[in-house]
DNA sequence: CACTCGTGGGC
DNA sequence: TGCCCAAGAGT
């Protein structure tokens, strides 16, 4: 029998993604740009962003001079936006200390924000072929169910025993192939729900299919009792404009522009007061116009906006936004309920 | 080690 | 519909 990486690498050939945007030109500054991108984040969510990223940074250096409120701005939407500060902090380091070279060594990568053990393998084997191994998401269902490691697959020891399996299974030659070709295997083939086992080119050994757990394999995260939170955005709107605020770099939605959110709904009259007060004296004219003294609305993220789309700036991090013309797309107009809750749901329940 | 960080899709 | 998860890393 051919050594499992062979067969991966006869399976990639014929069936594998190869043409993925950031595979034409193979940079590392473009493979590095999607690396950060695809942190838990799906291939077809990435595209999009990555084609307007690229166009607007082509390279290290482009990036490295842009306000990080510009990046926010082409990140917004994606999600986890500490990956967009980290990349900026990055670009800037490769920049001044690297000549705006990348680091050619998986461990020097390591070193720089946003790149962790995975990211920096996958970067220096797409970019240099390097034999480095990489255990993302993919890796790991696929190595889970060919290995049979049983256990949750964040969990410390099972991250362990999955780590030297992609060692061991990391082939000297044609490194980058095989990183993409273990990845799109997860994805095309050894998906989490009904995998496709006779289109997998290593089934003929796979622990878990021998021993017919795939379908268990890899194990879930195990349950925990998580909080439930209320999130509470005070809309303070007025026939000027709707008043945002610049969120702190750190934290949720951390640097972008959100309607100020309330820790108390009962007393809001007063916070607003205390913390908003120009905005308060605006909201006093909105009453002469039919509008309630503000209005309340939960549906925080859609208010969610980049700098370079949003209106005046009249202080750092505070927006007015005119109705009508200046009304960017995607703010609605300004809804008439009043308070509603949000309870978390699923997210940072992964890792 | 536990926790946080977004958004969207699958079932 | 509620739940789990996805090309992980930072604190």
């Amino acid at each position: 029998m051919q050594p499992f990486a062979q067969r991966l690498l006869d399976w990639f050939d014929r069936n594998g993604r190869h043409d993925l945007p950031w595979q034409h030109p193979r940079t590392p500054y473009r493979v590095w740009v999607s690396e950060i991108m695809l942190q838990q984040t799906r291939v077809e969510t990435v595209i999009p962003y990555f084609e307007r990223f690229t166009a607007s940074f082509p390279d290290v250096q482009s990036l490295a001079a842009a306000p990080v409120d510009d990046v926010l701005a082409l990140w917004a939407g994606l999600g986890y936006y500490a990956r967009a500060r980290n990349l900026h902090r990055c670009a800037r380091t490769i920049v001044e200390d690297h000549n705006g070279h990348f680091p050619r060594e998986r461990v020097a990568l390591e070193a720089l924000p946003g790149i962790g053990r995975s990211t920096a393998a996958a970067i220096v084997a797409q970019a240099h072929d390097a034999p480095e191994a990489i255990l993302d998401g993919n890796a790991k269902r696929v190595l889970a169910r060919h290995a049979a490691v049983d256990g949750w697959p964040g969990s410390t020891a099972s991250q362990k025993t999955l780590w030297r399996e992609a060692e061991a299974r990391t082939p000297a030659s044609r490194c980058a192939d095989y990183t993409q070709a273990i990845m799109d295997l997860g994805a095309l083939v050894c998906t989490r729900s009904r995998p496709d086992c006779a289109a997998c080119p290593v089934a003929v050994d796979c622990g878990a299919r021998l021993q017919e757990r795939t379908a268990e394999l890899p194990h879930p995260r195990p349950k925990r009792e998580r909080p439930t939170r209320t999130r509470w955005a005070a809309l303070l709107h007025a026939p000027e404009g709707i008043y945002l605020e610049q969120r702190p770099p750190s934290g949720i939605w951390g640097g972008l522009y959100t309607l100020p959110e309330a820790e108390d709904p009962e007393h809001l009259e007063a916070w607003v007061h205390t913390h908003w007060p120009r905005a308060e004296a605006l909201a006093g004219d909105a009453l002469n116009h039919g509008f309630s003294h503000y209005q309340l609305d939960l549906r925080v993220q859609r208010y969610r906006l980049p700098a370079g789309e949003c209106g005046i700036m009249d202080a750092p991090g505070v927006i007015w936004y005119k109705p009508g013309q200046s009304r960017p797309a995607g703010i609605p107009a300004p809804i008439q309920g009043l308070l509603q809750s949000e309870k978390d749901s699923g997210h940072g329940t992964n890792r």
